[in-house]
Order: structure tokens, then sequence, then C-alpha cells
RNA sequence: CGCGGGGUAGAGCAGUUCGGUAGCUCGUCGGGCUCAUAACCCGGAGGUCGAGGGUUCAAGUCCCUCCCCCGCAA
């Protein structure tokens, strides 16, 4: 006799975790994203990622606005015997958190306690890690705070960015998530309480966080780049930079001077310590392309600055 | 009807305003030069200018239709 299960989840990562709900046989009674949002180029309503999965697979669909609102009289009449959560976006209540009498399993892409909010793969990237993995946690009213049932580590690639490795985290995470419900099933699923001695909580990024600072070093710019990819994009000015390398360099230029910028060298920038060397970029309008690439039919003036000056500030 | 940029040689671009022999940088091929190079010199190959139709003596360029790609915004 299968779990009665209710998914939540709205973006990609959420997709493996149902898939693999659906794949082991579990009865998913239900499944809840964000309400259906006019996005991409022309202002289509496009259906969520989770959305379509469920579609696909004729389940039934539910988009409150607010859950702890809206949410629960639906909830309650499907009556799970567990919630499970991915990506949902929605804080959840003590009243909803109540309805599955198993309670709410959720898959953070993090190693609990550490990296707890809403971006954990990017804040990761961007600070340098060098191992991070997924955890399987009781869902309680904090955020990412409850009990950590099951956890995985997983070394970053190098030059893994975080479209990359939110991907390689979901599919892991759909995995520990049917190994923690088999574990639940049986009675003998491990439990334990949150070190808050150890705990981190990093925010959501925001296009604003979006700028570049050049008198970080070469290789925090590097992390950066990577750990703002694919969004919201790591910005220098007109441009932006999809991968990058650290080199070593030495010079008194000020740092977001472009040392050298053509097609044979590629592009480079001083950064506070050494230089970065620009691999992949965008430029506003264009398609990403290599940089040398983009130097052959443009030109950027070795010398100058690779942002405006005010943008150096802060 | 959310706003906007674009499709020209293998790559990245200019040329389109105001129709008149298809250009640039890089790559590639051949030759030369150098102790050496992200070096330099000489020469060559490579393009149905996104597709279709129209106007014209003449269309990459003007008119109409369509296809595809991308940025902002989310």
């Amino acid at each position: 006799m299968s779990l009665r299960v209710v998914f939540m989840g709205t973006p990609d990562y959420g997709v493996p975790s149902l898939e693999a709900l659906i794949a082991a046989g579990y009865d998913v009674a239900g499944v809840f994203c964000q309400p259906d949002k006019p996005s991409g180029r022309g202002k289509k309503i496009a259906f969520c990622p989770v959305k379509q999965c469920a579609v696909a697979h004729g389940i039934p669909v539910f988009q409150p606005v607010k859950t702890r609102v809206d949410g629960v009289e639906p909830l309650r009449k499907l009556a799970p015997d567990l919630c499970v959560t991915a990506a949902f976006g929605h804080i959840l209540s003590q009243e909803v958190l109540d309805i599955p009498r198993l309670g709410t399993v959720n898959v953070h892409a993090s190693l609990l306690p550490a990296y707890r909010g809403s971006a954990p793969v990017n804040w990761a990237l961007i600070n340098g890690e060098m191992v991070t993995g997924v955890t399987t946690m009781m869902t309680d009213k904090g955020m990412d705070t409850g009990d950590i049932l099951m956890q995985r580590e997983v070394a970053v690639e190098p030059g893994e960015n975080a479209g990359a490795l939110v991907d390689r985290l979901a599919r892991m995470g759909a995995e520990l998530l049917i190994e923690t419900l088999r574990a639940i099933e049986n009675g003998d699923c491990p439990r334990r309480k949150q070190d808050e001695a150890l705990a981190s909580y990093y925010p959501l990024l925001k296009k604003e966080m979006s700028r570049m600072d050049f008198t970080k070093t070469a290789k925090q710019l590097c992390d950066f780049v990577r750990g703002m990819n694919p969004w919201p994009g790591a910005y220098a000015g007109a441009y932006k930079v999809l991968e990058a390398r650290a080199e070593d360099w030495n010079g008194n230029e000020a740092p977001g001077a472009v040392l050298r910028a053509d097609p044979k060298a590629g592009l480079w920038i001083r950064a506070g310590e050494g230089a970065l060397n620009v691999l992949r970029m965008q430029a506003a309008g264009g398609k990403p392309m290599d940089a040398r690439d983009y130097l052959r039919g443009h030109q950027i003036e070795t010398g100058a600055r690779i942002a405006p000056e005010e943008t150096d500030a802060e």
C-alpha cells in the first residue's frame, strides 16, 4: 500500500523529484505550484515546469495564490499521508503542515544547516565551495530549519555554473527523496535537529546583485560568474560574463581596466588581484558567444575601463 | 497585440539612410621571413546576402508575406 503524496514545487529543480515519486509508484494525489504568470517573449502565459510535468502525467494541479490561505481546503480534500516540497516558493503555515499525517518533506539543495534560503546553489558557488550536496528534511515553520533526515555530498566540478549544478543536485535530490520516503515507510528514517551554531542563511538572488566588483580577486570574480549564471548573470558594464578564468597578472593597472582585447588573446580584465580572462560573454541584445568571436567583429579599447566608474563604488 | 535587437564566406561584424562590380577582422589553404611570437609579409579558396513574391534596365539595399534567433521584462 503506497503512500498518498501531494507534491509542491514550481521550477525545473522540482521536476526530477516529482518524476521520481511517480516512477517509484507513489500515489501522487495532486501537485501544487505557483499560479501561471505571463512570461517569456511575447508575455505568453506559460505553465511552470512542474505543472507541465503534472499535466503530462494526468495529475490534478492546484495553484493557490497563498497556500496558507486558499491552499488549505484543496489540500485537506486530497488527504495526503505526506507532502513533498522542492523549491515551491510558498511559506507553509502550521495549519498546512499539520494536514499530512506523516508531515512534509523538503528536498533542499545544500548540506544543511549551511545555505538555508532560496538560492543555496548560487551562493555555494559564489563562496567558492568545493563540496555541496542535497538534504531531505522535515519542513517546519522556519526557513529550512526543520530536522534533517538524509544528506548526500557531492564535489563541485571545476568551472561548473549554477545552472548545471542545480540540474545535478535536482537529480540527486530526487534519488535521496525516494530513499528517504522508503525509510519513513519502514519507520527507520534517521532524524536529527539542525545545529544552529553552524547555520547560515542566504537570500534570494536579485538582479541588482549582478554587477561584478573588479576590486575582488580574479578567483572571486570567477566564482561569482559561475554562481550567477544562468540567472541573474554577472555583469561587467554592458557585458554579461558567462564564463571566465582567473589568470596571474602583475601590473599597476586599475581594477576593471581592459588589459587585452583582440581575437587572438581574448578579453582580459584587471581584477583586484590577478586578471580575469573572459571566455564567454554576451553583449546587450546579442547572443552568447566566445569572447574571441565577439572581438572579431567589435572593438574594445585596451586600457579602457570595462565598467563605468560609478559601478565600481560600493 | 508588453518593449527592443538581429539573420551577409567556417566565426564575428560593416554595407541597407539615398538601389549601380560583395567588404572588414579572424580562421583556413599555399608561399616567404624570423633565435623567437597572441609576430610579420605575399598570394589563394570560400557567399543562392534567412525564405517566397513584387517594383525596377538593375535589389543585400525599396514594398508585401512568411520562417528562425536573441536581449529586456518575468
